[in-house]
DNA sequence: CTCAGATATGTTATATTGTTACAATATTGA
DNA sequence: TCAATATTGTAACAATATAACATATCTGAG
């Protein structure tokens, strides 16, 4: 399917890590893409680039790792800080949005004079299941 | 100076990250420790590795850098979740601390059964001076 | 002391992640 | 139509990290 306004390239690339259903790498994207003409990581990383900065899909930087967007139906940021849940054991990623880590941060930073532009959240550890 | 307990090695690299007073990357630090018989990656790894665990490094997951802790005398970790503000223009790295965020993440995960082992939290912007 | 196990270090090669530079193609709109 | 723009293709390379194996050093039991 894929949202609209996308080109052929990120369409595969966000289809590709839709259907995963979780975290890929951008090589593993590639391999996975080869049947789709894709020979190069620049094709990955570029239509990765559009997808970010869309807000359609998000980079785990604990993991150099690129997942698809829990919810991209909405804009994505428009509801608080985006964090993750990472099983260390199962690979699930957990997405989810926090008003109160966002004001606490804000209001932290605000105080000594920091304006934050992209505020990473990685919570590493073991789900429910895994644990 | 360097802390009690470290290696030959391990003291290098803390002693060359201490000294910087930013973040570094393991191939700068390789690079500042040819004349001190470094010559491979392995050999800072190794080293980043036990101070990492020891919480007188941290790694900096959006950067993949390296830097000291800003208080290594405390054990790292016995006062609240760690935390890095990090300015995108000067690079200037704002170690703190946060009590409320780690409850509120505490609380907000242990409720969907998750289990936080280690937590990631590094927010890019721009510094008071920079701003 | 001494020598065996454990720890630390050294070395080579390789895997993984990401970017630069440049060429070709496709799209779009005046 | 055709020129400007956006997208895609390709090759080479840079940066980050680990695997596998060899050697040296340290440390404690006998």
């Amino acid at each position: 399917m894929s949202a609209a306004g996308l080109t052929k390239n990120q369409a595969l690339v966000f289809d590709k890590l839709t259907t995963a259903g979780g975290p890929m790498s951008a090589y593993q994207i590639l391999d996975n893409l080869r049947d789709d003409g894709f020979r190069a990581p620049l094709q990955v990383y570029r239509a990765l680039d559009k997808l970010v900065a869309d807000g359609l899909v998000h980079k785990l930087e604990s993991l150099n790792a690129f997942v698809a967007c829990a919810h991209p139906e909405e804009k994505c940021g428009s509801h608080g800080l985006t964090a993750f849940a990472i099983c260390n054991s199962c690979g699930n990623v957990f997405e989810f949005h926090h008003h109160g880590l966002e004001h606490d941060l804000e209001h932290f930073l605000g105080a000594k004079g920091f304006k934050p532009e992209k505020t990473v959240v990685e919570i590493r550890g073991k789900c429910a299941n895994c644990a």
